[in-house]
Parts: C-alpha cells; structure tokens; sequence
DNA sequence: ACACTGACTGAAACCGGTTTCAATTTTGCG
DNA sequence: CGCAAAATTGAAACCGGTTTCAGTCAGTGT
C-alpha cells in the first residue's frame, strides 16, 4: 500500500490521542478550533487518506451502494435505457461521495443467488434495485436481509416499498391524447405487459380514448417486450388492422416499428403516425425523429440516490417514499404535428 | 444487521477456537477432517456468512475491483460498446467472486481528481481502465498509487503496461481487403483519431491498400470521434468525392453515415458500399445490416479480468501481458458481397 | 519405552479506524 | 472567588476477521 500513515501516526504528530483526529476528521463538535486546525494542517502535510476499510469495520457504514439491474440478458445493454439510468445513478452516487457497484442479473434464478450474496456480503449500505420481472420475488430476500433499499420502477406488490416511478400512466395518457387531438381515428398501440410500467402506459393509452368516447378495440393492442425484434413484429402484426397512428411503448420498439413500416412501403407519419416513450437518445436520431414521451432518466437516478441515503440514515423513521416522476410530450416529426401546423 | 452470527460464535458451537474455524474457511490445512467437518456442520446450519469487511481489514483484500471508464459524458453511454463491455467485466467479475464497481468519469480533469480518491480509498484490488484520451495521463498516478491496474485498449504510453486489446490494426487491414476484393476502387474511411484504437483501424486500412498498390487519397479520409453525428457528418463530407465503398471506423459512426447516404439518396450497397467495425447489435439491425469486424467484447472483459487477477496476485512476478484478441470479419449486406454472390 | 518430529490447535496480537466513558479542563454565574 | 455544568480530551474497548507463535498431541524410528 502506498499509504503507511495511520490516524495513529497522524495523532502522534499532532500531539493529540486518535479519538481526537477521529473527530476532526468526521467533523464531530467538541474539538477546541486550535487543536482542529493544528490536527488538519498535519493531515494536509503528511496526505494521509482515512483507511476505508477500516473505518467501514467500525462504523458498519461502507459509503457503497449497490445498484442491481435485473432483466434478460440481451434486454439489458441492448436498450439504451439501463445505460442512461446506470449513468445516472452513478453519477449522481459520485456526487454523494458514495461509490457504486453495479450488478447485472441474467436470469430470474441468478437474482435470487446473487442477491443473497451481495446482502451476506454486507458491504453495501443500501441497494436500488430495477422493477423488472416485476421484481416481486426480491422483496422477501430484501426484507428478510433488512438492508436499506429503493426501486426504481413500482414493483408489483408496492406495499410499504420505497419506490421512484415516472408517471408511466400519464405518459400514455398524453400520448394517446395527443395522437386524439391531431385527428387520428385508428389509435393503435405496441404495449408491454413486462412491469408495471408498461401496464401503466397501456392502462393511460386506454383512459385517454375512454375519455374521448373512443372504442378500445383489442385488434388494435400489440404486445412487445421492449425489444427491437418486438416492435417490429407487433407492428407486422397491426399493419393489416390499418391504423392511422400508434404509441409504441418505448423509443427501442418503435424503431422496430419504424422498420417495419418502411418495410411495408408506408410513410411516417403521413400514413402511419408514432407516438413513443423515454426519449433516449435514439428518439431524435430516428428517422423520422420520433414524437415521444419524455422521462427524466437523471432525475430519477439521483432522486433514487437522494431516497436510499435517507433511508440509510433514518431508517424506520422515514415516511414512505412513493414518488412518481413527472413527464412530458416532446414533439417531434414522427406523430405529424409538426406538417399539420406547416400546412395549416 | 441480518447477520448476528460471527466467527466467534461459529467457534463456540464447534468447540473450537476462531483460528481454527478461520483455517476452515479459508480452507487453510492443518485441520483434522473430523473438526473440520464438525464446523462445517456448524456454518452449514447457522447459515454464518463472514463478514468481508472485517475478513478484508485483516487480510488487505477487498475482492473488489473498479471499472473506470474515462470517456467522454455524452460518450459514454451512446455508443454501446461501453455498456457491452461493462457487462461483460461485471459478469466476468462475479463469475470469480469479485464485485466490480463502476466509475464513469466525464471528463479529463475529473478523472484525475476522482482516480486519486478511488485509489487512495484503498477499498479496491486493483483497477480496469479504458484507454480512452489515450489515458496517458492517468498512468504516473496509477504507479504512484501502487494499485494493480490493467487496461482495456492499448494507452499512449504502453511502456510496461499490462493491457487486453483487440487486433484494430487488423481490423482495418480486412475491412480494407475486403472492399479491394470485392472490387471497389475509390476506397475512403470515416476514421477517428481519438486512441490508439482509431488509430490503429485507420493503419490497417492504410496497409490493405499500400499491399494492393492503390493510391492512400486524404481527401477520402474522413475524422470522427465514434458518435453518430461524426458520422453522418463524415459521410456528408466525403459525398462528393463520389468514394464506391467506405470503411466507417465504428458501427455507430456507420449509422450515421448510412443516414447521410439515405438523405443524399445514395442506395447501400449498390451505389456505396459500407464495412464498419465492432459488430455490436446495432450492426446486424441497421438497414441494410452492415457487414462488420467484430470485435469479441465478452472475451476482452473476461481476459481483463482474469489478467487482473494475476496481476493482484502475482505482483511484480507477473510477465508483462500485452494481449491482442484477433478480430473477424462479419458478412452481412451493407457490402455488397452477398448481391455479387446471387447474381454470379 | 523414549526422544523427536510434524500435524493440530488455540491464545493473543493485529488490521485501522469509531465510540464509549471517565477524567480533566474551561466556562458560566452567583 | 468558588463551584456546578459544559466542553474537551484520551484511554480503552470494540468491529470481526486473519495471522503469528507457542504449546499439545499423536505417530515414528530405535
């Protein structure tokens, strides 16, 4: 190590015990400022770096959460969503001066093993967790574990669980609404039955054209599972139902769906309107660029950064945090509000 | 804690000293089978789990190691080569019971500042870095620091270094070859100067056409820096050159220069044929599916981890390991290979 | 049977901090 | 100025393991 200077060879030179620079060093009260100062001038003269370790030991605090993402193995990297919010998480975990780990479950049964794991292990102060799978099936090993975490995502028995959610209902609400508003008549939509997300998104797809005195027809229902592939096949699938507008639910299927329709020489949107969900990256590369739901990835990251230290530090005494994340339309060219205004 | 059995506890049931039961997990010898067996019995019932904080305190082990991925922001989680290989190294990781923590830092400056935290955290076994910026910079403080450390991609300054990479240079050489081949004569490259990856691609191109006599044009070569919008721009500016086939140095840049084509009406291959390299998922969705060098991430993580693991165990004693992982060209449409094929 | 190995085992030190608690100052006030 | 209360400080216990070292015990060779 390169480090040999110790909180005990740091007491020495200062003349002082190790309780004392304990204190400076977590900024505790009862230290006369003389003797602070004389204890912090040595520390900045000698580079001494507190031994994480060792502190950790004794503290029963590590300054390390975990974040484990759980889903299939291609759907993880492959949508851009869990590098967005894993970016985010960590970055906003960097700023706490926390360090992240980061887990990737492959399968179902791999979550169960490695979790146990990672909660025996006993190094994290807390863990965030992504609600796939619907994540049910972690909550008893959380529980039983009694380790401070948060979901992002609503999992599916939400009962007394911290949770950050966008409002996955809204956004298909707005969406659906939208697509309304424009003049569409056959509103068709790519949905995903996979969490509780892609229920909700449905679930506001179907509000939105109840409240519009519009029929639900279930021809016009696809079902996808976030993929590329997904998207493409569900709108194959729709293609002969002859929609006039979709909402895809989520920015990955509907470049499936983007594809499929060029496949089937229709155009985007003067054939077919998009309406999509997340607004990655991708959204606005996509051709056309995609009209879609925005969700704010970062703010859910470090707002799920935020609850899980509360939780760390209080404990039971925190309220429970059930927070649902704003989000909003952006307009792009994909859903022909933008012609329509041209030519108006 | 979950946990409120410890070694001390373990040892009492057994009727035996914490030393002996330490011996027994470890699975240190000198433990008769009988005793040994004894505590087995005893940790197989209590469900014990040793605490790794206090295990690493005493043996200067943490089983943890850092990915510290030094990129760009906008970079990072764009183009999907890092999140491929960020799980691939947490996969490798767990499979040999290592955490992997994941540290992204945005930008120069910050990698600096926060190295010097990660390692004088001394929480880490050692360090897998991307030799993005070159990652000079990073290496005198990384010496300094004494922490095993291996790269992914070779750094500016290899001198001494232990790093995994893959065959660029060979890379461009067939992507190159492949379109002379094929037929083409106005060869150019949408390359990137940003490490020695793009570097090297861009040499391997040079090379395949030096070795087949044709002129190396600087007018057909073009620079980006692995985003998308460098590759459309790239596409953009070699248009009037009127090339017959490009080499696009990354899957993403190919996709943007595949736009750049569309909008410009050109028609892939038949009018510009395109070979771009990495082989990620994009590649075989993109329209037309592009014909690519794959790159196998999931090895190169798996080799920087296991080499790290010498590395930490092994010290000084270790060999330099600078391995080269072979690269192979992967044929799909985008380069008009397959068309010539049918119609001969 | 006897000294002599070498395999087992446990006591205690140690890793480098934090925290408790009692001792020692200081400070505040009458 | 004197005394109780509050603020400082340091000694020692503790976190839960690993490791050193010396002692114990069984097995050998003679």
């Amino acid at each position: 190590m390169s480090n040999k200077i110790t909180i005990q060879r740091v007491a020495e030179l200062a003349n002082v015990s190790k309780s004392t620079v304990s204190r400076v060093l977590n900024n505790y009260p009862h230290v006369r400022p003389h003797v602070r100062a004389r204890v912090q001038r040595v520390i900045g003269e000698t580079g001494y770096q507190p031994n994480n370790i060792a502190r950790l030991l004794a503290s029963d605090r590590s300054s390390i959460i975990g974040l484990v993402i759980s889903s299939d193995a291609q759907m993880v990297f492959r949508d851009p969503y869990f590098p967005a919010l894993t970016e985010a998480v960590s970055t906003s975990a960097a700023a706490k001066d926390l360090v992240m780990a980061l887990f990737v479950s492959h399968s179902e049964k791999q979550v169960r093993h490695s979790l146990s794991g990672i909660i025996a292990a006993g190094l994290f102060d807390g863990l965030i967790l992504t609600a796939d799978f619907k994540g049910d099936e972690m909550i008893p090993l959380l529980r039983a574990g009694e380790i401070p975490f948060v979901f992002i995502g609503r999992p599916g028995a939400a009962d007394g669980i911290h949770y950050i959610d966008a409002d996955n209902r809204q956004g298909g609400y707005l969406a659906a609404s939208h697509l309304i508003k424009l003049g569409y008549r056959r509103i068709a939509t790519i949905a995903s039955a996979q969490n509780s997300a892609g229920d909700d998104r449905l679930s506001g797809y179907k509000q939105a054209l109840a409240e519009h005195g519009m029929p639900i027809c279930d021809a016009l229902i696809a079902i996808g599972d976030y993929s590329l592939g997904s998207g493409y096949r569900g709108m194959k699938a729709l293609l002969p139902r002859q929609p006039d507008a979709v909402f895809v639910a989520s920015d990955t299927m509907a470049l499936g769906a983007l594809r499929a329709l060029r496949e089937a020489g229709r155009r985007v949107p003067a054939d077919v309107a998009l309406v999509s969900h997340d607004d990655l990256p991708p959204a606005a590369q996509a051709d056309p660029p995609l009209t879609t739901i925005r969700q704010t990835i970062n703010k859910t990251g470090a707002r799920a950064v935020e609850t899980l230290a509360q939780v760390i530090n209080e404990g039971e005494a925190l309220p429970l945090q059930q927070i649902v994340l704003p989000v909003e339309l952006v307009l792009r060219a994909s859903c022909g509000a933008l012609q329509k205004q041209a030519t108006a």
